[in-house]
Order: C-alpha cells, then sequence, then structure tokens
DNA sequence: GATGGCGGAGATATAGTGTATCATTCGCAC
DNA sequence: GTGCGAATGATACACTATATCTCCGCCATC
C-alpha cells in the first residue's frame, strides 16, 4: 500500500544516514515513556519539521499501543482523547512523516506502524510477530541487516529499504 | 494494485523472472512456460488438491506477469481472457491455495502476488523490488534465510514465515 | 435414474487500508 | 493588515481483503 506504493521515495535516498558502501551505522540508546516522546520531538526538530498537538498526540497514541497500531486504530483512539474527530487521512501523513524521519516503523506484513524506541540511529529493524497473540518484537541486528544489503548489491541491486519480518509464535504463546 | 496504481512502468517493461548468475540453489530447477504450468499442477495434484479451468487461468494469468499481480489485476485479466467477469473473491482464494501449496509467493510490501518458479522446492525466499520499474527479482538465499531464523530462535520466538522484501532500484534503473 | 453429499465457483455485501483534492485555519514575515 | 506557507480538516474515492450465501457439477450410492 500506500507508504510503500505511493511514498515509494526509498528512505536511504532521502537523507537517511547511510554510509558510502550502503552499510547502516549502529551504536544507540532506547528510550520510554515520557523520555521517548522528548526523544521524538528532539529528533523531528532537529529534521527542520514541526512538533504540533496533533503530532505529540499521534505519537502518545502510538506510542502507548502494544503491539502494531493502525492507522485507523490511531485516528480512533486520538479522536477519543481530544473529544474531537480526526479524519485517517490527517494520521497517515503524520505517520508518513514519522516514518521518513525514524520516529515510527511500518510493519508491513500487518499495515500498521510502531514508534521507534531508538529514534536517533538508524537501523534497518527486524519484527518478530506473534500471529498468536499479536505482539511484536524489534530486533536491531545490523549484521544481518548488512548480509541482506550485501546480497542485494551483489546482484546490482542497490537497496534503500529491507524488510524484514518474520512471522511465527513468541516465546509466551509458543509455551 | 500494485505498481499499475503507483503510476509506475508497465510490468511489461520489467525482468522478471530473473535468474541471477550468483545463484546456487542445489537439487532444484527452474521452470517457464508450459513447464511451469505443468509443474504446478504436478505439485498441486500430488498435495491432493484439483487442477480446474478456473485454477489454470489464474496460473497462467500471474506467470504471464511480468512483475508483481494483485489479485484485482489477475481477476480483470482473467475476465477479459475468457469473456466472463471473474469475481475478486475467487481469485483470493485461488491465490491463497498457491500459496499454501508453493506455487506462488505473496509479496507483502506490494499485497501482490508472483509465480514461484520452483513449486518443487521450498524456500524462504527474498525479493528484491525496485522502486522505479517495478521489477521483481526472486533471490533465495537458505544462509541468509537460516541467519534469520536462528535469530528469532535465539529470542525464544518459534519462526514460521520469514519475510524479507528489498526495496530499492535494480540495476538498470540504477544506470 | 434418483438422491444426497461435497468441493469449486459465483454473487453480493461489507470491512479495512490508502490517496487525492480542495478548503480552512493559523502563525509569521513583511 | 496583507500575504504566504505549513498544518490540518473534510470529503470523496480507489484499492485490498473477507464473509456469507447460493448455485452448479461431479460422483458415489442406492
Amino acid at each position: 500500500m500506500g507508504a510503500s506504493k505511493a511514498g515509494l521515495i526509498p528512505r536511504a535516498l532521502a537523507g537517511w544516514p547511510v554510509k558510502d558502501d550502503n552499510q547502516v551505522m549502529s551504536g544507540h540508546h532506547e528510550y520510554r515513556g515520557e523520555a521517548l516522546a522528548d526523544a521524538a520531538r528532539g529528533a523531528l526538530t532537529r529534521a527542520g519539521e514541526q512538533w504540533t498537538e496533533m503530532r505529540a498526540l499521534i505519537f502518545d497514541a502510538l506510542a502507548r499501543t502494544r503491539g502494531p497500531a493502525s492507522a485507523y486504530d490511531i485516528a480512533d483512539a486520538v479522536s477519543k482523547t481530544r473529544g474531537k474527530r480526526v479524519a485517517p487521512n490527517s494520521v497517515y501523513r503524520i505517520l508518513d512523516l514519522f516514518v521518513d524521519n525514524n520516529l515510527a516503523k511500518r510493519v508491513e506484513t500487518q499495515n500498521a506502524y510502531v514508534a521507534n524506541a531508538h529514534p536517533d540511529c538508524v537501523h534497518d529493524c527486524i519484527f518478530l510477530i506473534c500471529d498468536d497473540c499479536g505482539a511484536i518484537t524489534h530486533l536491531d541486528d545490523d549484521e544481518l541487516a548488512n548480509s541482506m544489503r550485501s546480497r542485494a548489491l551483489d546482484t546490482g541491486f542497490r537497496p534503500a529499504n529491507p524488510v524484514m519480518e518474520v512471522r511465527g509464535t513468541c516465546k509466551s504463546c509458543a509455551a
């Protein structure tokens, strides 16, 4: 869909910190709760974008949600918390902005989004998605990601945005 | 629809399937054209499923398409070739059957499907998807796939279906 | 040949996801 | 104040996916 279809502008080509050999950088810190919102605001403003009331509300809704949230889920949640309807397209606009600026990640196999726990640094992330309970685990494995990029480069393909998502059963559901 | 909706280059210009020189698979064979349909029919019937007229038409439409085809693309194509409308839900039913039996693969980031060039053997496959022209290259790299499965297992997650898709720019579009 | 079960396909409706377009509001520079 | 641009609102629409019920053809059985 959407972000991936018309929003086809490869992120790495849109100015993400990707090294010359097309391998992303590493080293990072994870945030939670209020600190996460602060980190997100900082990252967005440093990118020259505004941190508006609406954006704060949407980021908050995203960060509160355990597991992935669809744009429509977020629209409903924010509509409720502020007492006035938010149209889904407004949510999409802001989610796209978040994804472009590394504040959020899109989960392709779920048509959904998750907040990025470390907006400061860029990784090709791996999602482990439980088909039973819907829980999502977010891994960063630069070695694996770089293997995938290398593999693509070997064929002459210039990788921009690797998607690595594993459907299966999480630890607690498998027990 | 995937590529067509985004106003990308028509699929006819995209090179699919692409057999890459560095693709090393033991004991598997890729099929094309009539032989591919035969292989698909064989695989499906061996699984105890019927190879009906409708299924043959849909597989043919899928195999003819260069690049990914959405269920609606296929519904249109088959409707045209047989002169009678095929409802999308019928197409979905059959595509699901194909995916379950390894005759086709779903491209998650495109909401689309591609025929599997070697229905006889199962791999976790990797798609390289060109954001410019829509072309899809299908790699099988068991080593990489197994690394990803191992990485998931390390965390206690039981992997079932790894999705590995790389968005970027293909060799000819990058040139 | 009639009957009944079963799988495949058709028809229709609806839910869920994503985009396009234009209007409105608001803050800010001039 | 005026004008401009960014952000959001409102609306409509397109695309993707599923649910449900019906109908048809096949075939085993009687």
